[in-house]
DNA sequence: CTTAGGTATGTGGTATACCACAGACTGTGT
DNA sequence: ACACAGTCTGTGGTATACCACATACCTAAG
């Protein structure tokens, strides 16, 4: 009923440490297995900085949010609840860094809470989706911008290559693995920008994107325009020519945008 | 020496209504204005549903928040450094309730939490400076191609009347009130773009902005080329030219983008 | 005088106890 | 059979205690 991530615990039994147990020593993992190394080869040799500040927080944090990107949120009657004791007891933890996560997530707009009724996973709208798409095509456009200045020859040379590579999985192999290619084609581009800003803004979109992208970007004959769009793309790159290489970017992912408007609508129903 | 905001308490003794004053009644506050209210008036009648589930984590959070952006972050000596437990003391509250609003402050890069260490405000470098302008330029200039398709003419006719307004302040004013202006004439834009996220987005830039505004948009040269550019970008928005009110609001922004990069070296020096 | 090592103190990290509220349930009176 | 009120249970919200680490300071050996 409840919802219930497949977590194992990351409760390890470090007492042989001679350390007491009351909660789980972070750092002196790291700490006491470099020590170990250290007595077979000489000391303060090959001492890492030990993972620096792990912390259960930030853990959960990250297990959490992979959690909820990995579920299928639009699934008919997919739970949406996320009970904190039930995440506490899972993971073996508190309900302290499992609150300070959440809060975090809340923040990121991936989850709400609700006072004294509960944690929900969002579900995002077909309005807030596509002005999402909005929102990275704004993104990449400038960044495509941006690259035609920024990016050497040798990067385009790359991104032609890595375009061509997976040019003919958009024919042949399934969603997920186009889908994946396609998203790494324009965090590519992002990249080429030189601006990391406009890449981790358009991250954060991304990993919403994820989690709609098996019901939204389904069909072949897109995939074939898409690698047809991603070619020009890169011509308007070589070519340094800002303004067009911008448009056709915007066109591209706007092109995505009248997909999922048109495509949407069926799905929301199971809503 | 350690940072301290002016808080005044916020515990108020409400033991005269009778219940245990064990932490803050949060919702009783409401309820029980609203209860002497209804004494006078008849019952059920002007009862608004209460302030809808306040609690003291997201109070504490916009606090913060508001704090922090009001603070000199950038003066020579200013104190960074932030003490939960003296925040906590100050709030009247516990500590639970505020690191749940630092954990939030640090998920939108406000401030950074250095485990065993400490929570410090974040300065910007001067490159996170210019990439947030560009990054800005890219949702404003996408958002200024839509609001040639979605605006009305009276939003429009709105819009010239504010900038024409604000104008004057240009040459007279002082910067901050130019500059609160400019922001708010950008955002106008924002909202005409009929794309929530857009706006949404560029707030969040924004919000890091008013922080250093001070240092770097303070010549007045600038600001009555803006007001000039501001007229130039409202007539391609009239003439619902989408690529020239795209490309005028991308290189408007790219100016100040310009100007800061001249500018900031010896702001600099004082971090 | 210098410096390694120990100690005291303060910080954030975590666990835990308890609270108020929301909602379901149940029993009783009509 | 129904309505209502009382209770029970489960949730997130908050306060608090205690932990490990980091740091500054102090002490004693060289």
């Amino acid at each position: 009923m409840n919802f219930c991530l497949k977590f194992t615990s990351i409760r390890i039994d470090y007492s042989f440490f001679g350390c007491k147990v009351y909660h789980i020593p972070k750092v002196r993992i790291a700490g006491a297995v470099g020590f170990l190394e250290a007595l077979e080869v000489s000391i303060g040799d090959k001492l890492r900085p030990i993972s620096e500040s792990f912390t259960l927080k930030d853990h959960t944090f990250n297990l959490l949010r992979a959690a909820i990107l990995d579920m299928d949120i639009y699934g008919p009657e997919a739970d949406l609840r996320l009970d904190e004791r039930k995440l506490a007891e899972s993971l073996g933890i508190s309900r302290t860094p499992i609150r300070e996560a959440l809060a975090r997530l809340a923040q990121e707009d991936l989850v709400q809470i609700v006072p004294r009724k509960g944690v929900f996973v969002c579900r995002k709208t077909r309005e807030e989706i596509l002005e999402m798409v909005v929102t990275w095509a704004a993104l990449e456009s400038m960044a495509a911008r941006l690259a035609t200045v920024h990016a050497t020859d040798a990067d385009l040379v790359a991104l032609r290559k890595f375009a061509m590579k997976h040019s003919s999985d958009a024919v042949r192999a399934d969603i997920e693995e186009y889908s994946d290619a396609n998203i790494k084609f324009h965090q590519f581009i992002l990249k080429l920008s030189g601006c990391a800003l406009l890449g981790e803004t358009a991250e954060g979109l991304f990993i919403h994107m994820r989690a709609i992208r098996r019901r939204a970007m389904g069909e072949s004959d897109r995939a074939q325009r898409s690698a047809v769009d991603h070619m020009e793309i890169i011509e308007a790159l070589v070519a340094r020519d800002a303004d067009l290489a911008s448009s056709r970017v915007r066109e591209h992912t706007m092109r995505l945008h009248a997909h999922i408007s048109k495509t949407w609508a069926r799905l929301e129903i199971l809503g």
